[in-house]
DNA sequence: AGTTAGCACTCTGACACACCGAGTGCTAAA
DNA sequence: TTTAGCACTCGGTGTGTCAGAGTGCTAACT
């Protein structure tokens, strides 16, 4: 597809003006914010070039244009200029996460956080899976007579805990005896091969000390498995009910899908890229059809870990969103980096 | 306020009708449901009294009646017969929470859910306060070669972590030191009295120690903070989208109305009858003055510890979300009392 | 005195209709 | 190739009409 160089400045000015008034761009209007003087009616003839393009079309007949799919997509690859971030706002947004740079969930809830207050949007954030990730540590806390807590360390830097329940009283002793044997046969153990059935074999070694214990492992194999899995954090969906564009029908289809933390995952598990925007139908998922996702993965220590997004209809400022997404993926992984100390 | 049998019949039938329909209530339609025969005229007069009373009202002149807050509030006290919950239910209930069980927050967060998923309303859920719970155990974990985190297990069944940093390399022989010394100090204080300036004074008698202990010291200071805090778990608010009484404008605010945890909190802490209903205005919050909220705090040991919440439109089923509501609320308590082992 | 039938009145919501204005596409001239 | 002019299209708004549902009131009835 050739663009003259009108052409390519007309496409993004009428982008960039319906992405701040909303309204339809018509030739009028869009002649005076050109920066090279040229009729209405050369506008008329190079809009209407567009629309065969498929980069602009229009509501209806007589209405002005509004940029399709194709359109933004042609405006975000090769058109729009990105602002870079200013270090005002780094270091706004650094203060704003370093409070929860303790934990990775605390701090990835807390980035989403950021993120839909900043864009105005809802924002989305996976925690680092732990699928890769060992048993660091296991710890045992006795909560009653009968009671305890094993307490699961990864590498990924999560920690998950679960009470167990045994048939007598806890001593002491025994807890000593048991956070031995746990330790000894755990750590260094990746946390995706600690299976029901490696639980099993394991009982099976201990002999009769795996029927005082198996509580306890239950509560282990537990623990493992819910380290495995990555959180989803979801924030600011109270945003989108504040854009016309989304009526009704349309808002309740984005929050029903956003409700749903697997197909979220899945969406933006699928990327490779750095920093990747989806326009409406590029997600192939019917409910986003009107709405765009902007996500970037964040890596740890060098390796793909998770993925932050946002969520807003179609028109929006794609260069200054995407700037601040870029910069806080990078700032989360940097962190989690040196939370987990693996730089 | 005198109602006659008559009345009384003529309001709940009104209401229930307006319930189950969402249209105003006209004399005409209104005379085929009674059970007693009398003509449209004279339940028109009737009707006209109840209006008179408050309890009714119409949205305009020449239409039908729909209830006044008031008028719900009598139906709720004295009129409404609240049918229990099925053997059935309770199963049901009991089968979704159980997999939750094991620690206060996800029992809370699954609650919510289950309230949410069974209501669709929007359900609120707090975790136990800790202002009154004690340290029960602290618990110390490697996790890097500077790097350690601080477990703190409480009284109320909560665990709180944080990672803190050390100028120097940790080693198993200085972390038992630091794990005597945190636990000779801190098992049974009182969460509440942890503060900053406690820390202080528990360093000062430390000694040279002090120094070495102390970014191990804010941790633990800061974890006990947290663990006060009562939790805000919210779910299904998506539901309330299906509401044609909500218009764009009644979500928005009550949308960002549930996006305040400290509001929410306020809101379901003020209550102190077993289960309680809050019509419109009586909430003294304009954001809820199209909504009703049905609350019920729960007790843990014997002592009120949180509340369960849900939040829908004025016009919902009252007797039947009672009873779920109150039945969860129960079975909240009794399990968390189980799971801190206090019976 | 309470109840009922009848009737005039009120108000909403749906529909049709006309009109305005913004914007277009086309044509012919520059 | 660009521009001015013009006829045309279409959505949105405002007005008028009408049917339907429901009321309040009055007078008759039990």
């Amino acid at each position: 597809m050739e663009l003259t160089q009108r052409q390519q400045k007309i496409l993004a000015a009428v982008i960039e003006l319906y992405i701040a008034t909303g309204e339809p761009v018509g030739s009028k209007s869009l002649c005076e914010t050109l920066d090279f003087n040229v009729s209405s009616a050369t506008v008329r003839n190079e809009m209407s070039n567009l629309s065969e393009m498929g980069l602009l079309e229009q509501p209806h007949t007589s209405a002005g244009r509004i940029p399709t799919e194709k359109g933004y997509r042609v405006y975000i690859d090769r058109l729009m200029k990105r602002p870079g971030i200013t270090g005002d706002e780094k270091r706004y947004i650094d203060s704003l996460i370093l409070p929860s740079a303790y934990d990775p969930e605390k701090l990835l809830d807390g980035v989403a956080k950021i993120l839909a207050s900043m864009t105005k949007f809802a924002a989305v954030s996976t925690t680092p899976s732990g699928e890769s990730a060992v048993i660091r540590a296991v710890q045992l806390v006795q909560t009653s007579r009968r009671t305890a807590m094993v307490i699961l360390m990864t590498s990924a830097g999560t920690m998950k805990s679960r009470v167990f329940h045994c048939d007598f009283d806890i001593t002491p002793e025994i807890l000593r005896v048991f956070f031995r044997m746990l330790n000894e046969k755990l750590i260094g153990v990746p946390v995706s091969s600690v299976t029901p059935a490696y639980i099993q074999s394991l009982a099976a070694s201990m002999g009769d000390m795996a029927m005082m214990i198996s509580s306890a492992l239950m509560a282990v194999a537990d623990a493992a498995q819910e380290s495995m899995q990555s959180e989803v954090c979801l924030n600011g969906e109270i945003n989108l009910l504040f854009y016309p564009e989304f009526g009704q029908e349309e808002i309740r289809r984005i929050m029903d899908f956003l409700s749903r933390p697997a197909d979220l995952c899945r969406l933006l598990s699928k990327q490779k890229d750095d920093v990747r925007v989806i326009i409406g139908q590029e997600s192939r998922r019917p409910e986003l059809s009107d709405s765009s996702v902007i996500v970037s993965r964040y890596n740890v220590g060098g390796r793909d870990a998770g993925a932050i997004a946002i969520i807003g209809p179609m028109r929006m400022n794609y260069g200054r969103i995407i700037s601040s997404v870029e910069y806080l993926s990078g700032s989360v992984g940097r962190m989690l980096t040196e939370l987990m100390d693996l730089e």
